[in-house]
DNA sequence: ATAATGAATATTGGATACAAAATAAAGTCC
DNA sequence: GGACTTTATTTTGTATCCAATATTCATTAT
């Protein structure tokens, strides 16, 4: 087990405990659910109860974890219904800034977002595709220049995927989704800005009903 | 099991504090810019700076305040800029809301509406002006049943409304702005979803144009 | 046996104490 | 006199300790 080489300067122990736990509930490594208690967390990391404490705050505003008063922080679930709002909110929120981007997007824009698709393409990454996936979406609204519209987004992302069931997360890096995101990268790049943002929401949409599909038939009750 | 002496309880300290100085920035009290000291700020309130601290994170999620590492927190400003994306997200997502809770609106949902509009007529209300359209708003959004969009859309309520210049918070509750809020609301019981959509989203850009045009003039450079 | 009641334990919330960092204030050198 | 260094003070960050609340478990009564 590696640990405590982490000599991390200049960045606040709170900080980084809560990357730390995100990047646990992330990864799957907590399950939702899963209660974490604020000394068991605390011993693990080798740090006192007070950073985790505000870690634990963090990520609920985060929508990662749930802290009731005196109960305590659960990893958050997310319910069918709180999914299928997620997805909705992209897919009204992307096509928007997407339209607001693409007349300002300049060719590094396309290179890096092609770079990015390149690397999900390479199985050896394929545990991150999550992460790839939102940074190349990221990547094509950043010169729309909505830097709040960006961290809702963000949270949204965050809150959807960590949701994705396990043997998905490596299926949907299929051929499918690499032809549609480089056909929505095409688009950008003709400067096509109604086919773009209607060929997004329809990706976005898949993404929902074939997400929502598999959940429902992996826990049909509950 | 008789007194109503105490039963308020419940609360804890942290969400005591926290209500406590978010109302002293919406109110104004707490001037954008303004440093806000831990100890000072426990002092004030008779309590320790624990609580102090994670209020202040609270609010920092809130996005009303602003904490940097070892620096401390300030009321957070909004640049003009952030104004007016804050109202471009509210016209993107307020007619896609509306127009989901037209179709399940019920007769309570036009009169709890209709109330407001009311009570926002009485002069002697006229301080909490901002409060009461944001009530009014959401009221017509609660049949859309969409948590998690009008928990962003509070937000950003409360990041525009506590910017309006001092003298604008008053006569922003004219008549003008009373019968644009029942033509809304008129629109919504006729069903005319299509109507209500174009109308609520000029609604929200005029009051955009209206607040960017009143900073521009208080603060022309910066 | 089951439900209700009340101690015992575990866990979180808050206060105090200490450490680290930033800001303010002297002091030194040129 | 001004800029830089160094010291002192203030302020925030973290740890430890105590209090309040919730949870568990044994006890008792029905």
């Amino acid at each position: 087990m590696d640990d405590a080489t982490h000599v991390i300067a200049r960045k606040t122990v709170t900080m980084q405990v809560t990357e730390r736990i995100r990047s646990m509930i992330l990864s799957g490594e907590l399950a939702s659910g899963e209660k974490l208690k604020q000394e068991k967390l605390a011993a693990r990391l080798g740090v006192s109860r007070v950073p985790v404490r505000e870690a634990l705050n963090q990520l609920e505003a985060e929508g990662l974890v749930k802290v009731e008063a005196h109960k305590g922080a659960v990893v958050s679930g997310v319910s069918i219904e709180a999914l299928r709002e997620m997805y909705e909110l992209r897919a009204l929120m992307e096509p928007w800034l997407i339209g607001l981007a693409i007349p300002a997007m300049r060719p590094e824009d396309f290179d890096a977002a092609e770079a990015i698709l390149d690397q999900m393409l390479d199985r050896s990454t394929q545990v991150h595709w999550t992460r790839l996936n939102w940074a190349f979406h990221r990547t094509l609204y950043t010169a729309a220049d909505r830097p709040q519209t960006l961290d809702i987004l963000e949270k949204l992302y965050m809150n959807t995927y960590r949701h994705f069931p396990v043997p998905m997360r490596f299926t949907i890096g299929s051929e499918a989704m690499d032809a549609e995101h480089r056909h929505i990268l095409n688009l950008c790049r003709e400067g096509n800005i109604a086919e773009a943002q209607a060929f997004l929401k329809d990706h976005i949409m898949r993404g929902s009903v074939s997400l929502v599909e598999r959940l429902q038939r992996a826990e049909p009750q509950d």
